[in-house]
This record gives structure tokens, sequence and C-alpha cells, in this order.
DNA sequence: CGTCTCGTTGAGAGTTTTCAATGTAAGTGG
DNA sequence: CCACTTACATTGAAAACTCTCAACGAGACG
């Protein structure tokens, strides 16, 4: 079954019956997204929360000079929105992009507020995730503040190395906060250093 | 009752019977806080999650250089912890620090989970404010990536107006991620400016 | 074959840090 | 309450880091 990923996952972090995943799925959607595909736009309101099933997608902000800035970067098996939009419903400051087409399960947010009451242990999951992300994102703030460029590309190369090679290297220089032009440069010296 | 802010806290975000108080309360720990102290310390475990009832605590790391990086403030009505330690039970790799002496309300991982169990809807503010912090969290991410050092200044002083004058300036640069000396000269030309 | 996006390279400019010196405010012990 | 000590803030000059802008090359795709 298509959503046996998502159903997997939840089910590594609290008990399911038969009967919750049941529930649990038939309050999901299924979308195929393609490449360069906008899931969400800044702007409007971000009324899902997506599971990515396969392929990859991207969430990021476009500052006042135009520039990316990316927050995360989700292949399979991962949880994507924005979250500021989704909780408030309010519009949303980010854009969320399709980097490799794929397919995704979508879930509103009045169905998952919906869920949780249905079936508790889902609450539970949500706020052990959430956690989880919460974890990953100081650890990310701590990052930026205290590791130079290069060693914040490298700490990239070792966390995401599926990715390196995956997607374009802008992408990468637009998450470790550096210009493309500058990535480069940091690269073609560590080649030199070999 | 001292443990007022916390429990109207919890009351704005779910429905809270008096005999949930009373469970809340009876796993709190009340602790003094003096200036100075180190309430969790790098490379012991955050048994606890920490609500200030008065004063102000910081979370930060020391980098490789032995310089700090602020993670988070904590003033009276806020929850401080290190996330990471707390919900693996692992070694912190962060410091809490009192900044102005006062009054926490300590909560184990341990308590946490059963009070989980006893009040079910303890979990949904749990999960309410974790949601809520990860935006925060982002957010300030995003800031970092996209605004330059004046405008992260400029930002803090209007989001913490209250703090700005209230503790000392080297805490704000390590806030916002520059040298004291370097926030020291954006501030005499901001004045330059008036 | 063109077109478009991406990656590379170089020179120059802008930002931020480092280091060292000085001044100032605040806490401590007598 | 004063003298002493310590931590914090300021300033300047030089160095380090990162960006900007512009040009060029390579590959992907229609």
């Amino acid at each position: 079954m298509t959503l046996n990923l998502l159903l997997n996952n939840i089910a590594r972090h609290i008990i399911l019956s038969e009967a919750d995943r049941k529930k649990i799925a038939s309050r999901f959607v299924l979308k195929e997204v393609k490449k360069k595909e906008l899931l969400f736009k800044e702007g409007a309101v971000a009324k899902d929360v997506a599971f990515v099933l396969s392929g990859c997608l991207r969430s990021y902000s476009v500052d006042e000079n135009g520039f990316e800035h990316i927050l995360q970067f989700a292949p399979a098996d991962w949880w994507i929105t924005d979250m500021y939009s989704f909780i408030s419903q309010k519009k949303s400051h980010l854009n969320i992009e399709v980097i490799n087409a794929g397919e995704v399960a979508l879930l509103s947010r009045v169905d998952q507020l919906h869920l949780f009451d249905e079936v508790p242990a889902l609450e539970r999951y949500f706020r052990i995730i959430t956690e989880n992300a919460l974890v990953s994102s100081r650890q990310r703030l701590i990052d930026n503040l205290s590791l130079t460029a290069r060693q914040r590309y490298e700490h990239f190369c070792t966390t995401y190395p599926s990715m390196v090679n995956d997607i374009p290297q802008k992408l990468i220089a637009a998450y470790i906060g550096v210009t493309p032009e500058f990535l480069s440069k940091m690269r073609s010296e560590l080649l030199r250093k070999k």
C-alpha cells in the first residue's frame, strides 16, 4: 500500500492498531509532484503538512534582495510544511518547491486536529517528531553561529552525503548560508589540498 | 500559590480541571537560582525542563575556540532546557546559566512522561508549545541567513525591548552572532545617525 | 543548433574579526 | 565608605573572510 512508508514511520514511535492505521490513512490525500512545482507558495496559507513518499522537496524564503535561503530539505520519509502558516493558518512566508519529482501524502491541519482526538497516540507521535525537529533546528542555529563557512560545508557533506551529488550546488550554498560563487571557491580549495 | 504563573500559562492552551492542576503541580520541584549559577552543565544530562517563575536564564554552547553562542534567553513565563539532552537523556552540549536571580519550577523527563499519561491534555500543551518553539527557531535561522548584523541587532531590539538595557551587551552579541567589539561599533554608528 | 541554467574564476569592494590599548562601571573585602 | 579588583564597553588599525560583479566554460534540453 502506498502509505506504508508513512505508517511505518509513525509505528517507529508509537503503537498502531489496524483500526488506527485505517483512521489515519483515510485522512491523507496523495499527490504526485513534478520537478520545479511549487507545492506551497509564499502569501498563501499552508493548509497541509506533507509527508514525502518519494522524491525530494525544499522549503525556502526569499529575502528583500531576492536571494533564496533554504530552511529544509525533505527527501523520502520526511515531513515538510511551513510550520508557522500550518499551525496558525495565516499567510506563509515560505515557498516549498519540488527538487526531484515524486509523491507526497498531504494532511490538512483540520484533519490533523481531528485525528488527534480520534487517535490520541498520534498526537504523541507529532509531539515526538516536533521535539526532534526542534533539536535539529537549534543545532543548526548553533552550527551557523559557531562554524566557519568551510566547516558548515564539510558538516553538510557528512550529514547529507547522499544529497551532495544529487542536488545543484547553489542549493547547498543557499542552505549553509554562502553565495554560490564562494562555495565554488571553497570547493576548489578543498580539492587542491588533497 | 507559587505555581500560578505556570498553571495559567498551561491554561492558556488547554482546559485544566482542578484535579489536573493538582496532579501537574505535584510533579514540579521549586528551586531558587542565584546569579551566575549553572542550572545545567555541558557534559551532564539535562534531567529536567525548567519553567522560569522569576528572573532570567540563558542557554549557550561553547565552541572549539572558547566563544559562547546563545541559543535562548528565558525570562519569566518561559521554558528552558537542553532539548537534545532532555528528550534523549544523553550528555548535554549546552550550559544553562542564570543571568538574573529568581525561581524556577523543574519537571524531570520521567515525571513529564508520567504526566502525559495522567493528564493527556498536557501532552497537547507540550505539543503546542513545541510547535511554537520550532517556528521561532526556524524564523531565527532565516533571520541569521538573510539579515545583516545591523538588521539582526535592530530586530533584537524591537523583539526584546525589555532586555536590551537589562543584560550585558556581550550577551546580545553572542545571541545575534557578532563579536562584542563589532556590536559596539554598530551601536556607535546607529547613535551617530540620529 | 541555440538557449538556459549551473559552476568556475578573478579582481576589487565591503563586512566582520582580531588584537591591543584605554576608559568605565560594578562588585568585593577591608 | 574607600580602595581594589574584575568584568564590560569603546576605539583604532590591520588582517581575514565573504560578497559583488563580470566574464567564461560546460552540460542539459528542446
